[in-house]
RNA sequence: GGCGAGGUAGCUCAGUCGGUUAGAGCACAGGCUUCAUAAGCCUGGGGUCGCGGGUUCGAGUCCCGCCCUCGCUACCA
């Protein structure tokens, strides 16, 4: 096989917050693909970089008082040595505030300037004069200028209460959510990409040939292809961090701009320490790009970016694999659950080889979310890992420890080359990132070589001083078959690769190890390889991640351990109402005496609701997700009786029932308590 | 509503080009073994392959319709 030469990237880990085991799913289904490559003597090199600009980064080190550069060094340390607890090999790590990306950036911007695809356009942005700085829409919170909704506490891009979508600068009452202060209108004028010029060299490089998953191919084609694709705003005016555009001054490159050119920058960063040239990476034909990347972020790395690729003259990828999030125990990560776990938490505790194994069973090809349920990952670690395949080595290891292994291979029935013979299968699924086939795969040869070790029962031979070479022949089968196993495993555990050569004498070096059995080289001692998982230790990190995100209080408040998510969702409004503003609004007690699902409406029930004697009144309410129309049926609650009377697709609503919560499956219906009847004015 | 992905054993999933009696792991029950990290091996129970129709000698697989779940998106709150 001719050796290929890859460049692999996965997605750049934003500098404002450590890596969590989100991020891990990424990080590791990469690194495994890249170890497969390299185990297969392919020339492939894995790039990654910290993410570093943006507001967010200019905010954060504003609030801790030290320069940007400072903030982003440590994080990028702690970057790097969460990483490095994973077994996730880079073969360079840099980051977007470097020279090698300034000038690449420059390289690019020159190129798009070139091609004609820059226009300007003023834009008016709100600006916080006690901040000095315009304000991105989730820096603005204000009352919804929908004057049908006018909830307060909005941000500056939609209305979570009614969907409307304004600009930040239609609020009402707007406020900075940096200062408080109230912000000012201002023009500025931002820089745009106008990739709808390349709308067909998009339409044919995303639907043809095999450079993204069917689904996602689909996805762009229905949701951005079939239109004009939007100019592409990437400036922001000063003050920024970022790099400055050299013919803008005064204006910075947006921080989606720079941050998918770090690909290319950190590859710099390596070719000038290795002594290689770019373009071989770069501008080859030779080299295949693969990127990795999260569902949340296709739309930049299937559109931008192969438009700046293909505009500056670079290789376009060969690939990009995306994937889907993580959920743990079948809901999203959350922090008041402790599901919400760091790497570094993770790494306190429990071994990282459980967690790349547990995540190579679980990976496809697709973009489908994967769940860690804990009560499987230990069924599967212990049984798949300890119970199959590290035992076949610790049941027969110490029959011939210190011995030789035979000198020639024994008769083992065929199993060796049974073993060798779906070496491609493996490795096809490997390439195709189906690790999960590859795992099933694996795993039936670990069955067979235990079933193998019971016929032979090596235990009894040991008492047999005629049978010793009986014995030895026995244990050298299984010690290879257990090799074998361990070098198609090596890519997801490179530390039992490594435990397995040291173990037997001889590296895993390659993937076509494989092929060829072990002779005559001494056995070691054999040493645990893996402990099963501690159910204590995974119950312990996930009370660490509880800590960590809700520090324990002295107050009264301690005991009932009520975290800051819905306050930090939706802050408190700063500015105050009078009592006449709450009287304005109408709110009573009713009775639901009638509800029904609604036809054709997703998320909204009708209720009818009495007021008592017969005052009723029909209002729709988006609860369905969380209430079934039988269950509200005869229970009080509260209404808004006074909103004005809105029609909708599916009637008219003449009110509004008070629930709270983010939405989605959390949703609560506030309840009088018992003694309140229908028609009484909530004061 | 639109687009996409799914629905196979209690759970997680495999099932190739349509081809014999639909499989694996985990869990469960019984037995064997006692080398191994309370590991291993054997046997067993467990299925209307979401539902209905069609094509075919033959359908989990192909076609049509419907139901349900998930994701994105829109409407809406």
């Amino acid at each position: 096989m001719n050796p290929r030469q890859i460049l692999v990237t996965a997605a750049l880990p934003y500098a404002n917050g450590h890596i969590h085991i989100g991020h891990l799913v990424e990080y590791i289904q990469t690194d495994i693909w890249v170890r497969f490559q390299k185990l297969r003597g392919h020339n492939c090199r894995y790039f990654c970089a910290d993410d570093t600009h943006g507001t967010a980064i200019m905010i954060r080190a504003r609030q801790e008082g030290r320069p940007e550069e400072e903030l982003i060094a440590d994080m990028r340390a702690a970057h790097v040595a969460d990483f490095g607890k994973f077994d996730i090999e880079f073969d360079n790590y840099g980051s977007t505030n470097s020279d090698q990306n300034r000038q690449l950036c420059e390289q690019i911007w020159t190129s798009i300037r070139a091609a004609g695809l820059v226009n300007e356009k003023e834009i008016e942005q709100l600006y916080d004069p006690e901040a000095g700085t315009f304000l991105a829409d989730r820096f603005v919170k204000g009352t919804c200028p929908n004057p049908e909704c006018s909830a307060p506490n909005q941000y500056g891009d939609s209305c979570d209460k009614c969907g409307h979508t304004h600009s930040p600068a239609e609020l009402i009452a707007p406020k900075s959510t940096l200062s408080g202060a109230t912000p000012e209108l201002r023009k500025a004028t931002h820089l745009f990409v106008q990739i709808e010029k390349l709308h067909d060299f998009l339409a044919e490089w995303t639907q043809s040939g095999q450079h993204l998953q069917t689904e996602v191919a689909n996805y762009l084609k229905g949701h951005f292809l079939g239109q004009e694709l939007r100019d592409w705003d990437v400036s922001r005016p000063a003050p920024y961090f970022g790099f400055e555009i050299p013919d803008a001054k005064g204006n910075y490159w947006y921080v989606w701009f720079d941050a998918p050119i770090g690909y290319i920058g950190s590859t710099l960063e390596w070719c000038q320490r290795e002594g290689e040239n770019l373009a071989d990476w770069w501008n080859s034909e030779q080299t295949e790009i693969h990127h990795f990347i999260g569902k949340d972020i296709t739309y930049f790395h299937t559109l931008f970016w192969p438009a700046m690729l293909k505009t500056a003259g670079f290789s376009l990828p060969e690939k990009v694999h995306i994937h889907g999030f993580l959920t743990v125990d079948g809901e999203k990560m959350s922090k008041s659950k402790g599901t919400f776990i760091a790497a570094s938490t993770y790494a306190r505790h429990l071994d990282p080889s459980y967690l790349r194994y547990f995540f190579a069973s679980k990976l496809s090809s697709r973009v489908d979310d994967i769940d860690l349920s804990l009560e499987e990952f230990k069924a599967k670690v212990d049984s798949d890992l300890v119970g199959k395949v590290v035992n076949i080595a610790s049941r027969t290891a110490k029959f011939i420890a210190g011995q030789p292994l035979s000198a020639a291979y024994p008769d083992d029935g065929g199993l060796f080359a049974q073993g060798a013979a779906v070496s491609e299968k493996i490795a096809e699924a490997f390439e195709n990132c189906d690790y999960g086939a590859a795992v099933r795969e694996i795993m039936v040869l670990a069955d067979r070589a235990n079933q193998f070790i019971e016929a032979r029962e090596p235990w009894k031979l040991r008492k047999d001083e005629t049978r010793q070479e009986e014995l030895r022949d026995t244990c050298s089968i299984a010690l290879n078959l257990f090799r074998q196993i361990a070098v198609y495993l090596a890519p997801v555990l490179p530390r039992l690769a490594a435990q397995t050569g040291e173990l037997l004498g001889s590296p895993i070096q390659h993937w076509s190890d494989a092929q060829s059995p072990l002779t005559g080289t001494e056995v070691g001692q054999f040493q645990h390889m893996l402990n099963r998982v501690d159910i204590q230790k995974v119950e312990a990190m996930i009370e660490e991640s509880k800590e960590a995100s809700a520090p324990a209080t002295e107050d009264a408040a301690a005991q009932y351990n009520d975290g800051p998510e819905a306050l930090e969702k939706e802050p408190l409004v700063a500015e105050n109402c009078s009592i006449d503003d709450v009287v304005k609004v109408d709110m009573r007690v009713a009775r639901v005496i009638e509800a029904n699902h609604v036809e054709g409406a997703d998320k909204l029930l009708q209720l009818t609701l009495s007021l008592g004697g017969d005052v009723r009144r029909n209002v729709f309410a988006g609860i369905k997700s969380c209430y079934n129309p039988e269950d509200l049926v005869g229970r009080l609650v509260i209404c808004c009786a006074n909103l004005a009377p809105r029609k909708m697709r599916f009637g008219i609503s003449e009110g509004m029932v008070l629930a709270c919560g983010p939405g989605g499956k959390e949703i609560f219906l506030l309840n009088p308590d018992d003694g309140a009847q229908p028609g009484m004015r909530v004061h």
